[in-house]
DNA sequence: CTTCGCTAGGTTTTT
DNA sequence: CCTAGCGAAG
């Protein structure tokens, strides 16, 4: 351990700020001074509440520290800012009105209250549209600001209605016995206002408050961080404030650079050698993130040697941009090296597609991290909000979601008409079922039915108190029909029912290794992020946003989409506070990379199906010339083309930070304000052009946009897809000459590619659209002449390449 | 009450 | 381009 580090692991008195750059062995510095306690006797086990962002980062915090001390990691609460607090809500949910059963709400669940709220109060088709409504209400929740104080915080017609909704919304919740995500973090501060003695309690537990990714803590993590640490002020935050990525959620970076101020005696470590990667990294990620202006100034360096250069990767379009990667990555393996060495970082997961075409083109085993996630697709949805209901019958949410599902005839009328006896009668809805009498006034069928659906749940919640949750989950499939309910929806449906047999596989899992029964496993499911699912033992690339990288590390990165408008996103070039959040995005994203970094971009990006102009990012601009390796790209891309990036750009975007006396090459100074053109178009580049292939894509036909209707364009395709498979560690696309003349083989799956024209059996001749691979296996929507577009599984549907 | 067909809007990022 | 969500018809 380097002296800075050693330092910051004794300084166990009092608060202690760590400014940990990237890969300055953070972790290593927070579980050796947790160590360090437990050995000084400093500590007891469970005098140490450590806080985190994520499961995996607790996890992985806890396993470290078992290593360095033995055993007695159990009595440490160590979790995330949302699991930790969940568990103190639950022990102490009497002293706020709630029943320690209450259902933690989703953002998909909190926009069906806020739909419900906004029906009930009228304002359905106004101008407030329910999402917006939900992020208003989440930022105010973010400020600590109640429905009261929020109502008077600002005014005007949008404001009046939004304070109405959001006192529903906190009403309809609370009759819910349900808390949102961001009510986990606002509850334990109004129970610890309201009951100081409750604070107390925990006051004089967790004596040593430690917590990770301190940047990223928005103000109501800030204040209960305060209230538990304020008795003894061992409070100890690790950050780094050029990490600071989540501002779209509420994280200010004022905590973190503000940490001094607000506890008095705070001692300051700074972590500034990188143990992780090499110079020309370090310097590339610094050229971008210094310009920003809020930031503790700091270098970050390293002992790991120079390192190579870093290659500049440009495709024509984003095939072309993967199919690059994926040959780097084939040599990459060529070499010696493991898959599981790389990883791929975008901006936003609709990336995501092009990329995976490619990689099961080139027969590269992937893992892609976040995008839909098991727990919110439809069917788990379904099952999940059954368990709910069972636990905590106040939900309304899963109620309604499920009161109808499958189909069993009752639908909204009969649903709002019950809703409104009950309520008249003070009853809640499953209370309410069970009293015919009240239900007569429904007509004829209704009323049977909802019984029915009573006893359903009666049955089930029975079972639940003698069973195993497996056998609850079971019956309910059973009595339900779920599965056949899916099956009848045809090859859609098998997929959906392998995910419900997972979710019977994770039930099953939970129940062997925890005692907490139902209640537990959905508290679990509540709060699982999208990285918590990765496996980083498997062989294979992972594929995930820069967000989700955060704090992860791989000798192998490629930083993928950087386009002026994309990375940065277009939305954030007019706020220089969201062009400064973008900047340290990128900061985060290539300092993943250990030894190896590229930086990759398309000329042309398909978005809404639409072809849109990528304009290389203006982060290429800030990266010094000789950390970039142009070889290969630079015979098109070269030195003299590097100003009309600029020249264009310049015309339409302005760079407030950049200081004065640092003029940007080839452009307008910046800190002058640029007029904001729209015309001229941007000067065509001729020749400006795609990275590393043999072929010169300059003659390369443009790609067709619409394979279906391209007949025309035939030609063109099979020379494209001639191009993206010549990669192909399987096979060399060989078009067929003349497609009448012969009946091809029925095609293996990875034969298959977006834009082949193909021959089913019965549905005759059609056009590849895409290529999924969902579950290990591949599905193929294909758009057929006769009967439009069908989704097929590529192992099954016998397909034959035709020319 | 369900089903079908159309359209508008969505892609920032997530506990 | 894709899909969820809406309105109209059965």
């Amino acid at each position: 351990m380097n002296p800075a580090q050693q330092a910051a692991v004794q300084a166990t008195d009092g608060p202690v700020l760590i400014l940990a750059g990237a890969g300055s062995g953070k972790t290593r510095v927070l579980t050796s001074r947790i160590a360090w306690l437990l050995d000084q006797r400093l500590a007891r086990p469970w005098e140490i509440l450590a806080l985190t962002f994520t499961n995996k980062a607790a996890r992985e915090m806890s396993e470290r520290i078992a290593q360095l001390v033995d055993g007695s990691v159990r009595d440490m609460w160590v979790g995330t800012f949302h699991s930790i607090f969940a568990r103190i809500l639950r022990r102490e949910a009497e002293f706020l009105g709630y029943g320690r059963n209450f259902t933690i709400y989703d953002s998909d669940d909190q926009l069906k209250v806020v739909q419900d709220c906004m029906e009930r109060l009228s304002l359905k088709n106004g101008q407030l549209n329910p999402k917006r409504v939900r992020s208003a209400i989440s930022n105010a929740k973010n400020a600590m600001l109640d429905p009261d104080t929020f109502a008077t915080s600002d005014s005007g017609f949008i404001h009046e209605k939004l304070s109405d909704i959001y006192r529903d919304y906190a009403i309809q919740l609370k009759q819910s016995n349900a808390m949102d995500f961001d009510d986990l973090l606002l509850k334990p501060i109004d129970l610890f206002r309201a009951y100081p003695e409750r604070l107390k309690v925990y006051q004089e537990r967790f004596r040593f408050l430690l917590i990770d990714e301190y940047q990223d803590t928005n103000q109501a993590q800030f204040e209960v961080a305060r209230l538990l640490a304020q008795e003894h002020a061992n409070i100890c935050v690790v950050g780094d404030d050029d990490q600071s990525i989540y501002g779209w959620r509420g994280a200010d970076l004022r905590n973190i650079l503000d940490f001094e101020r607000t506890w008095t005696g705070t001692r300051i470590f700074k972590l500034e050698q990188n143990y992780r990667s090499t110079e020309v990294i370090l310097e590339a990620a610094h050229a971008v993130v210094s310009r920003n202006q809020s930031r503790h100034p700091k270098r970050l360096w390293t002992q790991n040697g120079r390192g190579e250069l870093i290659p500049l990767l440009v495709g024509e379009d984003e095939s072309l941009e993967a199919a690059l990667i994926c040959r780097r990555i084939l040599e990459h393996r060529e070499q010696g090296g493991s898959l599981r060495d790389v990883a791929l970082l975008y901006r936003t997961n609709a990336q995501s597609r092009a990329l995976e075409e490619a990689f099961m083109r080139h027969g590269l085993r992937y893992q892609i991290v976040g995008g839909t996630r098991f727990y919110e697709r439809r069917e788990i949805k379904d099952l999940l909000a059954y368990l709910r209901l069972l636990v905590n019958s106040q939900d309304t949410v899963s109620l309604l979601r499920v009161i109808n599902t499958p189909r069993r005839g009752i639908g909204d009328a009969t649903i709002a008409q019950a809703r409104a006896i009950f309520q008249r009668e003070g009853l809640s809805f499953l209370d309410g079922v069970e009293r015919f009498e009240l239900l007569a006034e429904l007509g004829r069928g209704a009323p049977g039915r909802l019984v029915e659906f009573g006893k359903l749940i009666h049955d089930l919640r029975s079972l639940m108190d003698s069973g195993k949750p497996t056998e609850v989950l079971e019956l309910l499939l059973e009595q339900t029909r779920y599965i056949e309910h899916l099956e009848a929806e045809g090859p859609e449906g098998k997929a959906r029912v392998e995910n419900v047999r997972e979710l019977q596989a994770a039930l099953q899992h939970y129940e062997e290794n925890s005692e907490l029964g139902l209640a537990g496993f959905l508290e679990e499911v509540a709060l699982v992020a999208d990285v918590d699912g990765w496996d980083d033992k498997e062989d294979h690339v992972t594929l995930m946003t820069v967000h989700s990288a955060k704090g992860l590390e791989f000798p192998v990165v490629f930083v993928t989409g950087l386009e002026e408008g994309l990375f940065p996103l277009a939305g954030a070039l007019d706020d220089p506070l969201q062009l400064e959040e973008e900047r340290r995005l990128f900061y985060v994203a290539a300092t993943r990379a250990m030894r190896r970094l590229f930086l990759c971009f398309a000329r042309m990006r398909r978005r809404y199906g639409q072809a849109g102009g990528g304009m290389p990012s203006s982060f290429l601009d800030m990266i010094p010339e000789e950390l970039l390796d142009r070889s290969q790209a630079g015979r098109l891309l070269g030195s003299g083309l590097r100003g009309s990036w600029r020249d264009a750009q310049a015309s339409w975007q302005s760079d407030p930070h950049t200081k004065p006396g640092e003029p940007v090459r080839g452009g307008t100074p910046s800190w002058k304000p640029a007029p904001r053109v729209t015309s001229p178009p941007p000067p065509a580049r001729p020749g400006f052009a795609g990275g590393e292939l043999e072929l010169d894509p300059a003659e390369l036909p443009p790609p067709s946009r619409k394979p279906a209707r391209a007949d025309s364009k035939l030609g063109a395709d099979r020379e494209r897809a001639a191009l993206l498979n010549q990669y192909s560690p399987f096979r060399k696309a060989e078009p067929v000459r003349d497609p009448s003349s012969q009946l091809a083989e029925i095609a293996d799956p990875a034969d298959l590619f977006p834009g082949a024209k193909v021959l089913h059996e019965t549905l005759g001749k059609g056009v590849i659209i895409h290529l999924t691979g969902f579950g290990g296996e591949t599905r193929v929507s294909v758009r057929f002449e006769s009967v439009g577009v069908k989704k097929l599984v590529a192992r099954l549907a016998k397909l034959r390449l035709i020319g």
